[in-house]
DNA sequence: GGTGAAGATGAATCTCCTG
DNA sequence: ACAGGAGATTCATCTTCAC
């Protein structure tokens, strides 16, 4: 599937996996087309004797301060280079998720700062299962790095709290999320039974940043996208996906993969909304539709009393002005929500005045609540 | 106390508070003098404007004048130099360690890369008590991030393999500390009762640190002092500190700090973490687990069914809301526990959905890390 | 004095729409 | 662009205070 952008502009391919070099083909992509980038960029491990760089040249050796440098300088422009062609496809509001290990996580954490992007938060991935150190030498290596940046500073990126609450039972999602890395019938094997893919990303994991940073429908573009865990995802939850991929034996591993993914049906594809999501109500309007009186007394929670005027204003005995603003002065706080802070009387009994707003929000047909 | 190093050489001032700029002070010290270094550099947050509770109380915010610089490239300036200085003074098989959090920390790992350090590992700091996201629009920030690196590749660093193994009951120490935030008796506090210094690390960090990698009699150099935390440990262990810091008052607060701490005697005992009850398991796991299906339909058991989402909310014919939630208005019930009253099906018989939650458990295994 | 409720607080890049 | 107003938003832990 093939989808015009606009007359005239390049067109963008969805739910394709694209072969060839990522930044070339980024570049051969319309500007500002897409909602999310994840990327799980080469690591720029330096196991000694086996160093390759980004290009697959092999470095010869990396036993002075000055190869060091030539191979970080080389990893950066490399770096650079793909952030900036992946910057430029990123619509205004859009995001990026880059995954990495300390080998190379601070390059590219420099680079997104130097390129303009906003870090919004680094995720640390806890393998619940990580690979033992066998030699005793160091800590286990437990953990993966991820940084989530906006385009710019100031960007509205998407980011769903309610849902990412929900998954994690009512309580905020942390910055670290503890899941297992990608084993058993999960792991694609190669005709030989060996894995398909050294590294290939366990899928719940694509499915928290997805959760999270998407809405049904979104962009998700994948630069490196090996045997194709972000399409596999970005398919099962309602996203397209664009893939980007070098190796001609990943692609095939990962359009196999995919064809066998099966889409999520319409209605789980839903998450958990946000109040602020909701419709927008006018104090006003519960004057207007009569169901508060102009002359109506509010109480607050510790008692005080004001009158509903004919605007949906409020006087109390020293204040006037919106429910949020009498609420404020009363309470001497910098700001007051007026809707969960006023009640009014009904048969003797307090009732909060956000009922009202819910019911008037049912009529209204937007949400069931 | 301070002590010779050789014959003409300048003299190594031990367990003693250096004032003055880090940087000058480190260059007036004896090259490869020090086993260890362990730095925690202004982050420089970038605060924007207040932020509230939603209490509407007023965090009190890091906006020192320490931590502020003008931009990534002046920040960047300051920590090539400090680490400059610093691995002058480290002696051959001396490491370092860093903290930060995702407004430096990438910064820090670049230079440090460039400075020829050798990194060792990253080590995340989760805290078990993070202060949350208050409006809801990131994750929380539950970590910091720590850089341990030896001064070149190929250096003979220490690391007290088996006495980590030991702290952590039997198994090999991994990369991720859970560890609580300072407070408490512990928080240093001002002739005000206000806490002397914004950032204070905890003591239980510098203990591992220092049991991982010095030995006693070891000197622990700590350019960026504040109230003393290295030196108090240092002190506890048997090692030698040497403190630089700027500021005048917290050198004072450090000092009296460090005439109330009395060296250990006998066996290095871990005390700041306790085995903690078997770990929660957010429902919407399975779901990002492949354990449960979005879209797969649980029963309770009177015979009702509920549709999973993707988020880990369910779905019934007339309620929404968590497996609790569901199953309480399902039932007429204040509340309900979800994980022993929903079932799913598998092969036509149902099944518990607590039983996937002990597999979860299994699997993430109980252990304090 | 003991118990429980209520308050305080922590390295934080923490809103969004309308006029 | 900028100012102002609406209104949405928190978890674990320690201290203080009432009973």
């Amino acid at each position: 599937m093939a989808v015009k952008t606009k007359p005239g502009a390049a067109t963008l391919p969805l739910n394709e996996i694209l072969g060839g070099d990522c930044i070339e083909v980024m570049n051969g992509l319309p500007e500002g087309s897409v909602d999310l980038i994840f990327a799980d960029p080469p690591y720029n491990l330096q196991l000694r004797g086996d160093l390759h760089r980004p290009d697959n040249s092999r470095v010869d050796a990396v036993d002075d301060a000055w190869d060091q440098f030539a191979s970080f300088a080389t990893y950066d422009k490399f770096t650079r280079e793909w952030l900036a062609a992946a910057r430029r496809l990123l619509k205004p509001n859009g995001a990026i998720w880059v995954i990495g290990s300390y080998h190379n996580i601070f390059r590219v954490g420099a680079a997104l700062q130097d390129a303009g992007f906003w870090i919004l938060n680094d995720v640390v991935w806890r393998k619940s299962n990580p690979m033992p150190n066998f030699r005793g030498k160091r800590f286990t290596n437990a953990h993966e790095t991820m940084i989530w940046a906006s385009k710019s500073e100031g960007a509205k990126y998407t980011f769903n709290y309610e849902a990412l609450k929900t998954l994690n039972e009512g309580l905020q999602m942390r910055s670290d999320w503890v899941l297992p890395i990608c084993t058993g019938h999960e792991r694609l094997k190669d005709a030989n039974g060996d894995k398909a893919h050294p590294t290939q990303k366990p899928e719940s994991l694509l499915h928290r940043v997805m959760v999270g940073s998407t809405n049904p429908g979104d962009v998700v573009l994948d630069p490196f996208f090996g045997t194709g865990t972000t399409g596999a995802v970005a398919k099962m939850l309602g996203r397209s996906f664009i893939g980007i991929e070098r190796d001609a034996g990943y692609r095939e591993a990962a359009t196999a993969r995919l064809a066998r993914v099966r889409k999520f049906e319409g209605a789980v594809l839903e998450t958990s909304t946000s109040k602020r999501a909701e419709p927008r109500v006018p104090f006003g309007q519960l004057v207007e539709r009569g169901l508060l009186r102009p002359g109506e007394v509010l109480v607050s929670p510790r008692g005080q009393a004001a009158k509903v005027r004919v605007d949906g204003s409020l006087v109390s005995a020293e204040h006037r002005g919106s429910i949020h603003q009498v609420g404020a002065l009363l309470e001497g706080a910098p700001s007051c929500n007026g809707w969960t802070y006023w009640q009014f009387k009904r048969e003797g009994r307090l009732i909060p005045i956000d009922l009202l707003r819910q019911q008037l929000r049912a009529e209204m047909g937007q949400r069931p609540s």
